[in-house]
DNA sequence: GCCGTTTTCGGCCCGACTGTTTTCAGTCG
């Protein structure tokens, strides 16, 4: 059966072929594919199911495109790319992977040398016959040798999870900041937006003396490999194959600088073009006044570029957060109806999903995890421990209900926090939950979660799913998937069935802000929002040191558009606790 | 391939770095 990801699938092989056909990953007709694929993902309808008519109407989707789409749901494949297929077979595909060899060599070594493959590309090398070529010298043969060398280990298509990038982009942001020529550093790129995992690090630096931070650069311990090094841009690999990029700017175009090398890319052009609009250019440097055209770029007035909030309002639109920027829609938006009211860590009043040391895996006691959610400034907290049914972890009913006591005692240190004995429910192989149903009925408050049995069926877990949903003791559904980014998977769902039933049975929907989790994710948090299910934003924090994770929740929420009504902890006490116990039996 | 207060053609975001040239093409983001 075809799915939507399929479709997905097939366009994003329609730009990689057409790019080698094209003989530039810039061609226009590409650029077309693409914009077209990002607007479809963004729309998130089932696209097997969309009219020619439907297809057409989407922003990005002309007749084209939208052809090749019936025609794949239809027949299971595309005519035009079955052709391109035939001209670049995967072989040839996979050397377009190698870093510093584009469109234009390959076809050039491909005409000129007969090369189909990594191994005759070697072989060539071998014997020196790269450097004959026009363009090409004993330079280049050496760089494409050592691209191949490393290919798979780092490049194009290597993704990190955020959790491995996040904390070592986080260590150079300070160690340049403590170069007194620095006056402003910030990580851009997916990471700044928040994506879940990251194609490499961009780092902007604010300076007057882009030479003492290259040459800081250049001698950092992280520094592995080093692939580009010029006046104001440097590029090295880690030892873990993740390519880091530090760009220059002086302190006046900081934002411009920011906004540009956050992106993403499709926001990028569609702002740009708004400039255009509007008689004005926008690049890496600032938003200028290009009214005057024949005046040379270097002398155009500079209309904004100190902030990023400055050029957007230069624009005649909102900010944009980070996380928003994908180019699906946040631009038009921002432009016109509005942004939505987005949820941010300050509105967050509770944490719903905390764990003590009454779970096998929690590593702090009740005392001391109540004591740093006090601290935060919390107005409630729900202490969920594992139930019975995750067996190492978990509590029997007798020690659930000592732990009420203990929890109880724990809440008179703290009379500004309601503290809530909670749990955190195991859904079975079938959608079956610990204890029974009366017993369960007694905590304040549950999130149930998924912990194993990944390998069912779509339906089999969609039914789970939604039978937990259905039960009344259950308020919230934790880290809805499972999966660790990067690692594992998680379980498959029908989205439009779960978010059905989330809806009819007013369960709230976490956002589990654990950075090898960020589970719901935001494709699945928009697709909620759209429908108005309710949210829940949790750390799942195991000790004191974890409650840091409520901004990475907050971020995911924000790249799904969440705005802050919808989540449920952001309610004040009263709101909050009405609706969760507007479930009990 | 897509799009249209210049609507069926002629535009389409913008710049740094590198290696090869000696003014620029290719690649990348």
């Amino acid at each position: 059966m075809t799915t939507s990801r399929d479709v997905l699938a097939m366009l994003s092989e329609l730009v990689t072929l057409t790019s080698l056909a094209e003989g530039s990953p810039q061609s226009f007709k590409v650029r077309a594919y693409e914009k077209a694929g990002l607007a479809l993902e963004a729309d998130g309808r089932d696209l097997t199911t969309l009219t020619l008519k439907e297809l057409v109407a989407v922003d990005g989707v002309g007749k084209a495109t939208a052809s090749k789409i019936i025609e794949f749901v239809e027949t299971g494949s595309v005519e035009k790319l079955d052709t391109l297929r035939k001209e670049f077979p995967p072989e040839f595909v996979e050397l377009s992977r190698i870093p510093g060899l584009g469109p234009k060599t390959l076809m050039l070594v491909r005409s000129e040398l007969g090369i189909e493959n990594v191994d005759q590309l070697k072989e060539a090398i071998a014997e020196e016959k790269l450097r004959t070529l026009p363009g090409l010298g004993a330079t280049s043969e050496a760089k494409i040798s050592k691209s191949i060398e490393r290919l798979g280990l780092s490049g194009k298509d290597r993704r990190t999870p955020i959790a491995d990038a996040l904390p070592l982009a986080e260590r150079l942001v300070e160690d340049l900041q403590s170069l007194p020529e620095t006056v402003e550093v910030e990580f851009c790129g997916s990471l700044r937006r928040f994506s879940e995992t990251i194609g490499d690090i961009d780092i902007t630096v604010a300076s007057d003396h882009p030479d003492v931070v290259m040459a800081h650069v250049v001698q950092h311990n992280e520094v592995a490999d080093l692939v580009v090094n010029g006046a104001t841009k440097t590029s090295f690999l880690t030892a873990a194959g993740l390519q880091v990029d530090v760009r220059v700017v002086a302190p006046e175009q900081f934002g411009a600088a920011t906004l540009y090398f956050t992106g993403s890319k499709a926001h990028n052009i569609e702002l740009r073009q708004r400039a255009i609009d509007r008689g004005m250019l926008l690049n890496e440097y600032g938003l200028m006044d290009a009214s005057d055209e024949e005046m040379d770029a270097a002398d155009r007035p500079v209309v904004a570029s100190r902030t990023e909030a400055e050029i957007y309002a230069a624009l005649d639109m909102e900010f944009v957060p980070p996380p928003m920027r994908e180019g699906t829609g946040e631009v038009p938006a921002a432009s016109g109806d509005g942004l939505p009211e987005l949820v941010q860590r300050s509105h967050i009043k509770g944490d719903l999903h905390y764990h003590t040391d009454r779970s096998g895996d929690g590593r702090s006691s009740v005392e001391d995890m109540v004591d740093v959610a006090a601290k935060a400034g919390y107005d409630y907290l729900a202490i969920t421990d594992h139930g019975v049914d995750l067996a190492i972890n978990g509590s029997t009913a007798e020690e659930m209900l000592e732990h009420r006591d203990h929890i109880a005692e724990v809440a008179q240190a703290h009379p500004d926090m309601t503290l809530m004995w909670g749990c955190e429910l195991n859904i079975g192989k079938s959608g079956g939950l610990d204890y029974d149903a009366d017993f369960r009925a007694l905590f304040d408050y549950t999130v149930a979660s998924v912990h194993s049995h990944y390998d069912q069926t779509i339906v089999e877990q969609t039914d789970r799913l939604v039978a937990a949903i259905a039960d009344p003791t259950v308020n919230s559904i934790g880290h809805l998937t499972g999966r660790y980014i990067g690692r594992r998977p998680g379980i498959e769902l029908d989205y439009t069935v779960l978010i059905d039933a989330l809806l009819e049975y007013d369960v709230a929907l976490e956002v589990n802000g654990a950075l090898q989790r960020l589970d719901a994710a935001s494709d699945v948090v928009r697709k909620a929002v759209d429908r108005g299910v309710k949210l829940v934003i949790n750390t799942d924090s195991h000790h004191v040191s974890e409650l840091g994770r409520m901004e990475y929740g907050v971020l995911t929420a924000q790249r799904g558009w969440a705005p802050k009504d919808l989540v449920v902890n952001t309610w004040d006490r009263n709101r909050f606790l009405e609706w969760a116990n507007g479930r009990k039996p």
